[in-house]
RNA sequence: GGGGAGAUUCCCGAGUGGCCAAAGGGGGCAGACUGUAAAUCUGUUGGCGUUCGCCUUCGUAGGUUCGAAUCCUACUCUCCCCA
């Protein structure tokens, strides 16, 4: 039997684990229990979290039982590892509303309904800790020596660390302690950054437990045109559709690099490895077909088979020739109405209307460029106005540059 | 608590009375080349109208001056050293 460690391993997962043999020798002879930390501090989980909900998902589907945990507690705090900034402090009430829709995102990846996985929320015991009992019980415990030493603080020490962020690597140990003693949960699993809280909560617990627990860390995930991994240049690429369409995020992942794709075929999708490894071999124009492979699988995971279909036809609508006539239907809009179209209105307007210019210089500028199209006419004209002869269906699909699609609706 | 340094346009970082919408780099956007890659080269990069222009911006609030990012005063914040 796979024992969930082996597939992590084979799929570039792991970066560094407190004690490789161990935990793979536990993971093969028991269920085991692990978690994963996600804190609130967003309505919406991004990219980046995407690698520890593929990495629940995969020893879930080996048989081992999932924590989700939400840091409803710790997100009041703020992480400081790898962070070079104070996080924004964030409202309890905001907290509880991210915390609520973190929930159903995860769910995508993880069956809490079978009642093997757990939610948690930390919360349930982070909220009222005594402080004294806390530094009593838990604080004792900790090398002031020893935490100054970790590389996570060290940007941080240079530029200023509060207390209450010092603080926050005790309380995710503790979150540890919490659910070994209540789900006997022995696996932590984390991005790099986490790998000195992990250690801290594995520590812990052997102190006072006098158990063995475990830490896996993933790697982090670079792009090898050092983009930042998941980052648009709107911002964070996000899982819900309401702050990045499926189709934009389909177009993401369409347009990574080549080098990048059999990797994330690895990462981001549940294919076989084998069929991975023959999509990575595609060379030149082929390997376009592994990168529509790449952004249709996590599309459909993430939004759902539906909304990918439709992500993909709208690109192929948008990007290939051979294919004009192709469902449109995904790329996002916005509206016009009627009566003012039929006026005409200024191609420089109907540009700022969409995300594709935030200002008429900007319009201007792409006009005089070059980069503007509309219905796949190119626009060379500053006053150039548009109106309902333009139409196509009753509607226009605006362009701007080489892969930046906007489509305008008339209301009627 | 005492002493010192600093806050510049998306980021880094020049600029110390007019020639500053503000050098340079990064990033972004566009063009060429392509495969909706990468690399490279070119252009562009506060806003509004567009020859000329006008408005907003150099931590915040006042002041000096014909004129300030640059000088003065107060305030806020950050960093460093000492206690």
């Amino acid at each position: 039997m796979r024992d969930g460690l082996e597939v992590l391993e084979e799929r570039g997962f792991v970066k560094q684990c407190t004690d490789l043999e161990a935990l793979r020798n536990r993971l093969h002879t028991e269920e085991v229990t692990f978690y994963c930390g996600f804190d609130p501090t967003h309505s919406s989980l991004h990219a980046g979290h995407l690698i520890p909900l593929f990495a629940m998902a995969h020893l879930a589907r080996a048989g081992h039982r999932a924590i989700a945990l939400v840091g409803g507690g710790t997100a009041r705090i703020g992480d400081p590892s790898g962070k070079t900034e104070m996080r924004q402090m964030l409202s309890v009430e905001e907290i509880k509303s991210n915390a609520q829709s973190i929930r159903e995102q995860i769910s995508r990846f993880i069956d809490f309904k079978k009642g093997k996985a757990i939610l948690e929320d930390n919360a349930k015991w982070l909220a009222n800790l005594n402080y004294i009992d806390f530094l009593r019980d838990i604080g004792r415990h900790f090398s002031v020596n020893r935490m100054l030493s970790y590389e996570t603080y060290k940007a941080r020490l240079e530029t200023g660390l509060t207390f209450i962020e010092f603080n926050y690597q005790l309380l995710q140990a503790y979150d540890f302690l919490v659910l070994f003693k209540k789900y006997g949960c022995r696996l932590q699993i984390g991005g790099d950054d986490q790998w000195g809280n992990i250690v801290a909560g594995m520590d812990l617990i052997r102190r006072v437990e006098g158990e063995e627990a475990y830490g896996l860390t993933f790697p982090l995930v670079t792009r090898a045109d050092g983009k930042k991994m998941g980052k648009t240049e709107e911002g964070a690429l996000f899982l819900n559709s309401n702050f990045t369409t499926a189709y934009e995020f389909y177009q993401y992942w369409r347009n990574v690099p080549d080098q990048d794709v059999e990797r994330f075929l690895l990462l981001y999708t549940f294919l076989p490895v084998e069929e991975i490894g023959k999509l990575g071999k595609l060379k030149d124009k082929e390997i376009n077909f592994a990168k529509e492979k790449l952004a249709f699988e996590i599309t459909k995971i993430v939004h759902g088979e539906e909304k990918a279909n439709n992500a993909r036809e709208a690109a192929k609508a948008a990007f290939d020739r051979s294919q004009a006539e192709g469902n449109r239907s995904a790329i996002p809009y916005v509206t016009v109405s009627g009566t003012a179209l039929s006026e005409g209105i200024s191609a420089i307007e109907l540009f700022t209307k969409t995300p594709l210019c935030s200002s008429n210089s900007e319009a201007r500028r792409l006009i005089n460029q070059g980069g503007a199209y509309i219905n796949e006419k190119k626009i060379t004209d500053i006053n150039e106005r548009i109106d309902s002869s333009w139409l196509e269906d009753d509607e226009l699909l605006l362009r701007a540059g080489k892969k930046r699609y906007f489509r305008v609706i008339v209301e009627v």
